[in-house]
DNA sequence: GAAATATGTTAAGTATACTTAACAGAGTAT
DNA sequence: ATACTCTGTTAAGTATACTTAACATATTTC
């Protein structure tokens, strides 16, 4: 695909990791993941769970014989909790510093969680740390009296899209068409 | 999938928008753009280019008869735009607010445009302009000189992953495994 | 203008990630 | 203990998004 991660062989596909955290979370919530609670939990059909699993039951992330019930490995363990670690980093993100409503932050954070880097995931930490600290609380303060007056003002409709960081002059420029992508 | 955008029949997949952007990139650069110019910038082969490029035709984005250039639509040039809109928020946030390289800036940039919502866009947008403002810079040099810190002492390394926001107690919490992610 | 090169299309095949439908195994209920 | 229900698997089919190889068209070069 042109716009998907060239992953090396061994990393997890988002589908993948998105089956780890879903077991992980069924196993903290009721002690064990049945096919059945998985495809609900992503809303999928259980024959999609069936064939997902029996992949990562090949690569060893999971335990499953058949007709029983799926658990994690101690690496897939490791695996889930990477993902729910950065699934909670970007929700904190979205919802404790841009101010975004908890439904976006879910979804947005459930994409995201695959694509960000581990670099950038180390500097959302440091931003998400500075807010955090204790003289930099009303730092955010600011921000979010920044953000209302935003929301209220004509203005900032305008900037949603087409603003002028597309084709910039300021502090900030790029040269509108920016880089090439292959990754 | 159960890790992709369930997106309504008119909008356009991921891929889509690559195309589209790559399209628009070459345009902007060399008047017009051909088959093997977009497969060069994608890094795809010459026939997966056509298939999309047909694609795009019958959903009225591009014009392009059987041998000869592509060219984008008006309705074609707006999502690029759109796009284009996407890819320079992002890595204006990830390059200048969070201080991420550029390489990595472009990568990650390149991978998000795709799924971060409105919403999310907007308060980016919002948060850029915040560090951007006179009366703020001083701010985002306290960042980047928090981050300096960062990077020099030892604790930090180990809050990559599973820092104390992965089991969060503090004012930022959640509990761990965060809520459904139903698309 | 014929040959060589560049460009574009088509066909066939692969991989992922789903779907529905049919079937198989396990447990419960009267 | 037979029937019903729940759970899990398998098979077949769909859709997207690629690949390579073969072929078609267009352009350039001599």
């Amino acid at each position: 695909m042109a716009n998907t991660h060239r992953r090396s062989p061994e990393a997890l596909s988002p589908s993948q990791e998105h089956y780890l955290r879903a077991i992980w979370i069924i196993q903290e919530e009721k002690g064990y993941a049945r096919v059945t609670d998985i495809g609900k939990e992503l809303g999928v059909a259980k024959a999609a769970v069936s064939a997902a699993v029996k992949g990562l039951r090949k690569e060893g992330l999971v335990e499953h014989r058949h007709y029983e019930q799926v658990s994690l490995t101690p690496e897939g363990t490791r695996h889930a909790q990477e993902i729910s670690s950065r699934f909670a980093i970007l929700q904190t993100f979205l919802e404790d510093v841009l101010g975004v409503g908890r439904d976006d932050a879910l979804l947005d954070a459930c994409l995201l969680e695959h694509y960000v880097s581990g670099r950038t995931f180390d500097r959302l930490i440091d931003l998400i740390r500075f807010f955090e600290g204790e003289d930099s609380k009303e730092i955010l303060e600011r921000f979010r009296a920044y953000r209302r007056e935003c929301e209220t003002e004509e203005s900032c409709r305008i900037c949603s899209f087409h603003c002028d960081i597309v084709v910039p002059s300021g502090d900030l420029a790029h040269s509108a068409p920016a880089g090439k992508e292959k990754e």
